[in-house]
RNA sequence: CGGGCUGUGGCGCAGUUUGGCUAGCGCACCUGCUUUGGGAGCAGGGGGUCGUGGGUUCAAAUCCCACCAGCCCGACCA
């Protein structure tokens, strides 16, 4: 009945928060998940803040088809290499075994970067910066709800530019602009941002860069990734350019986030009493509760809720007084509703509501005051921002006390088991990392190791002074 | 691909060893009454081809055979 705690089973505390909360289960074919409308609510708050910070960089949105024909992934070798153990292909349609089979997209860089050859002709042409939201499709042997599932939502870009310094230049502006604006000002998950070794980059891009994130079991997500693909799509779909110097292949990128990160916001705010949603983000932001069916308390929760729908803020009453007050608030406080506020007749009498701050469910003193109804509007839009920039102070502690330099692969594996490790890349190398790998411990990202500021990204893997940022991840 | 385990109402399970009367229990659901300030109580109620097919038997959830599905471990992959 009640939530596992994350100290007793942390998986255990994850499945049953999206069970409880109404995020999601999962669908009839194994490893694909159906999206609650609580759940996808979220997930749309998500698209909405993303997509408003990708248009902003000059990116149109378009769609292109599920279905790829299965040769235009044979064009790039690594890319058909990285990606066809998971590919579901689709060997018979109308009634017919097919004479040329079709894959269920993975990923769009091949049918996409056919549309682009059509396109770009001239220097003119460019940059060309196009989104789609759409699924994909990837067969996962070990699916786990919103991290790793067969079928996910997400979001990819992909651009043609005519330089390889404007085309780097442009993931590296995703990669700040719109992935950690977003990831740090919406989601308040603060992430590692970096370069992704040769092991671990995107099968067919010459450079990935990343997001990284830590969950509050010390393990790493990957909420984001950014590549630069160099010339190697255009070359193999021909795309070219002319301008007074003559044709020139043009230079790529592609960049995606996806319904994992609704798994990275439930493991890094979560708690205890379930799910913690910053209030920037949370589809409701209030709920009043009515704790009796009386005509008075409801009229009051229709005012109060009118004066805060005025004020701009996403709120629903609560009027389903067949169930108990506790009950009703322990489920709200699972959904992760930052702020509840309680309405009785005592409160009608005495011209107050009771205000209670989901992100103190913990401390349960601290959570709950009376608030003068006169005032309930302002003291509630305060309520809101505090929740929010204390959950944004708790994930960045949590990061920050877990982030552990060393100085051995020893250290590193120590370390790891309970957070991130911090090793200098000139030290640790492709064979140390093969070393890691072997224990369960991957290079998220290499960083400079004193950058000006974090979104100062290193260019390639061999640059010195390079720290590699390490962990056990999802 | 190898080894182990499990299929019983929406969910979680008992019952199977030792065949036996109408297949139970918790949660959830429905109805009524009393309740409502941190997971309400009482009373009543609905819902099951016991994974599928075959066999043994007077009688099968239970024993036998085959098949199917799922889970865990290993291998493989990232």
């Amino acid at each position: 009945m009640a939530l596992t705690s994350q100290s007793k089973d942390f998986p255990k505390w994850y499945q049953d928060v999206v069970a409880k909360a109404e995020l999601a289960e999962g669908g009839p074919v194994r490893g694909t998940m159906v999206i609650r409308p609580y759940g996808y609510s979220i997930w749309e708050r998500m698209q909405a803040e993303v997509d408003v910070r990708i248009k902003a960089t000059g990116t149109q949105n378009a769609y292109f088809p599920l279905f790829i024909p299965e040769e235009y992934l044979q064009k790039e070798a690594t890319h058909l290499e990285g990606f066809s153990p998971e590919l579901a292909v689709v060997t018979y349609g109308g009634g017919k075994e097919l004479s040329e089979p079709v894959v269920v997209r993975p990923t769009s860089e091949t049918i996409i970067n056919s549309f682009i050859a059509k396109w770009v002709k001239s220097h003119r042409d460019l940059p060309l910066k196009l989104n789609q939201w759409a699924n994909v499709v990837r067969w996962e042997m070990r699916p786990r709800i919103f991290l790793r599932t067969t079928e996910f939502l997400w979001q990819e870009g992909h651009t043609a530019h005519a330089t390889e310094e404007e085309a780097w230049d442009f993931a590296v502006q995703i990669l700040n602009e719109v992935y950690r604006d977003f990831m740090e000002g919406v989601l308040k998950v603060p992430v590692f941002t970096g370069i992704k070794t040769e092991a671990e980059k995107f099968p067919g891009a010459t450079h990935s860069l990343a997001c990284e994130a830590m969950m509050k079991d010390g393990k790493a997500l990957q909420m984001g990734t950014s590549h630069a693909l160099g010339q190697s799509f255009s070359k193999m779909f021909n795309i070219k350019y002319l301008d007074k110097d003559g044709e020139h292949f043009v230079w790529q990128t592609s960049w995606g986030v996806s319904s994992r990160m609704m798994g990275g916001l439930i493991m890094t705010h979560g708690d205890d009493s379930g799910l913690n949603i910053p209030s920037g983000l949370a589809p409701i932001q209030v709920v009043i509760i009515v704790v009796k069916d009386d005509p008075e308390v409801l009229e009051m929760a229709d005012k109060i809720s009118n004066e805060l729908i005025e004020a701009g803020v996403r709120v629903v009453v609560d009027t389903s007084t067949q169930e108990s007050v506790g009950r009703r608030s322990v489920d709200w406080e699972i959904k992760g509703i930052p702020v509840r506020l309680e309405l009785g007749p005592r409160d009608v009498k005495e011209n107050q509501a009771i205000l209670v701050r989901r992100d103190l469910a913990q401390n349960k003193d601290l959570a709950k005051a009376p608030v003068s109804l006169d005032d309930v509007v302002s003291k509630t839009s305060d309520a809101l921002l505090e929740a929010e920039e204390q959950i944004a102070k708790a994930a960045l502690t949590q990061k920050n006390e877990n982030t552990f330099p060393v100085k051995s692969i020893d250290e590193a594996l120590e370390a790891t088991k309970t957070g991130f490790a911090v090793m200098p890349w000139d030290d640790l190398g492709a064979s140390g990392e093969a070393v890691l790998l072997e224990n369960g411990v991957s290079v998220r990202c290499l960083q400079k190791s004193s950058p000006e500021n974090e979104r100062d990204l290193p260019k390639s893997t061999d640059e010195p002074n390079l720290v590699a940022i390490l962990a056990r991840a999802y």
